[in-house]
DNA sequence: CGTTAGATTGATCATATTCAATAGAAGTGG
DNA sequence: CCACTTCTATTGAATATGATCAATCTAACG
């Protein structure tokens, strides 16, 4: 199984061209697997590889005074997780798994290589970068105008949006083993509200999370409680949207 | 007056060499002034033009549906805004001016031959816009684990370091042409919570804000309330942190 | 079958919102 | 320079939302 699979899958990969496809997969060192709950990359470390997550579930976080972290991001299947550790060469916050995870890393120098080589494939890896700024700027509004139900219904949308260009859910129904108290720190929220949130949205017959499974029930008024639109994912549209054709394939 | 002045000055400028310098420079198709409170650029349409913003403030936001709407980023002197555009090819959010601004258009087939030629100016444009991304994160962090307080604290912590670097502030005061309202905007509060909080601030001797203009009185309790550290702006430090030194120059 | 992590519920408290009114500053036209 | 308008800032009172603290309860697992 080719390990880069699931990049960009379903947001621009079909940009890609067979040999670029080639070359990335020839960046990679080798695969590895994470125990869940393990940090991977300390805020401010130099950092001289880049993440491929290949399955499993990741975050990005920071942590605050008080002891509570906040995640920043959740890294999902097919997401090349610390790429921006790349032109930053150290990360702003930490990495860690929260599931069990095989990754794939990419050493820096390879990524040199590529952008000395191959313009159209450097612009597709700047874009999956960008791609995770936009999903931050969409956290942000989230949390800045959202309530609990809003960012509960808005942080499910996403996943299974997410989950869903690269094979792993289907009809409203995926895996999700992330805890209350991990959907509190993405959230912004606590724990226990999470509880009472998830309870309300069951409830209402929107949706109902448990033992690892979300089942979205209502997809249009989640879609409605949690002001989603899923332009932001830049899944693939009709016509592309990534400019020019490759060359070569 | 070279219109790149303050792109990425005291960020990694460093390590961009005079040649490559000019190559920007020649990027550039044009300059304009905007007035304020102006829209600039809409949700989702087709962009072919990137913005360097010479002078004034500007600001990327996304609409809620009750008509309120959160700022995603403050853009500041020298700051590319919409290089996420190149990649992207149309935006999730909307771009506006804040106060008049003046800008420099670049566009994007212009950076098609950046890409094609200079890898290591692409590593620049490409880490400016990961820049952006960071600040992301840390307004992730901001609106997920501040209160209002440190909210407010650390917006007006921020925009004093990104100030600084661009010599628009000093010794703690600086131009900051926001409405309470704005500032509400971009920390998930009320226009009047906002200005509760101000009273607060300046109660206690932290810092003031009035007619347009801030003064920092205490930075290192601005920087405790805030849970500010400045390490997520990548201001240059020792020994620099962009790798390989630039070519030709 | 005990252990343990996670989920669930209740009671109380803190923080920010909402609604409403007033005050102040900046800009405009006479 | 003043009257007028408008936008912004300020304050109060009532309300809503989520946090905190503290118990259980439940499912998974050795």
């Amino acid at each position: 199984m080719r390990v880069t699979k699931d990049f960009l899958r379903g947001r621009g990969r079909h940009a890609m061209s067979a040999q670029e496809k080639d070359i990335l997969e020839a960046a990679v060192e080798r695969v590895e697997t994470l125990p869940a709950r393990t940090i991977v990359t300390h805020r401010g470390e130099p950092v001289r590889y880049s993440t491929l997550l290949l399955d499993g579930v990741m975050c990005r976080y920071m942590d605050a005074r008080d002891g509570f972290r906040q995640l920043v991001a959740l890294q999902l299947p097919g997401d090349f997780i610390d790429l921006h550790g790349y032109p930053l060469k150290r990360l702003d916050h930490d990495v860690g798994t929260l599931t069990e995870a095989r990754v794939a890393l990419v050493p820096h120098a390879r990524i040199d290589a590529i952008l000395a080589e191959h313009p159209h494939l450097t612009r597709l890896m700047w874009r999956s970068t960008l791609l995770d700024a936009a999903l931050h700027r969409e956290w942000i509004f989230r949390l800045g105008r959202l309530d609990a139900v809003g960012r509960v219904a808005h942080v499910v949308m996403e996943s299974y949006h997410r989950l869903r260009v690269v094979g792993r859910a289907n009809d409203g129904v995926f895996a999700f083993p992330l805890t209350q108290q991990d959907l509190g720190e993405a959230c912004g929220l606590t724990g226990v509200h999470v509880n009472r949130t998830l309870r309300r949205l069951r409830e209402d017959g929107l949706m109902d999370m448990a033992r690892g499974q979300v089942r979205i029930l209502d997809l249009p008024r989640m879609a409605r409680v949690a002001e989603f639109e899923s332009d932001y994912l830049y899944l693939d549209e009709a016509g592309g949207g990534l400019g020019a054709a490759p060359p070569g394939g």
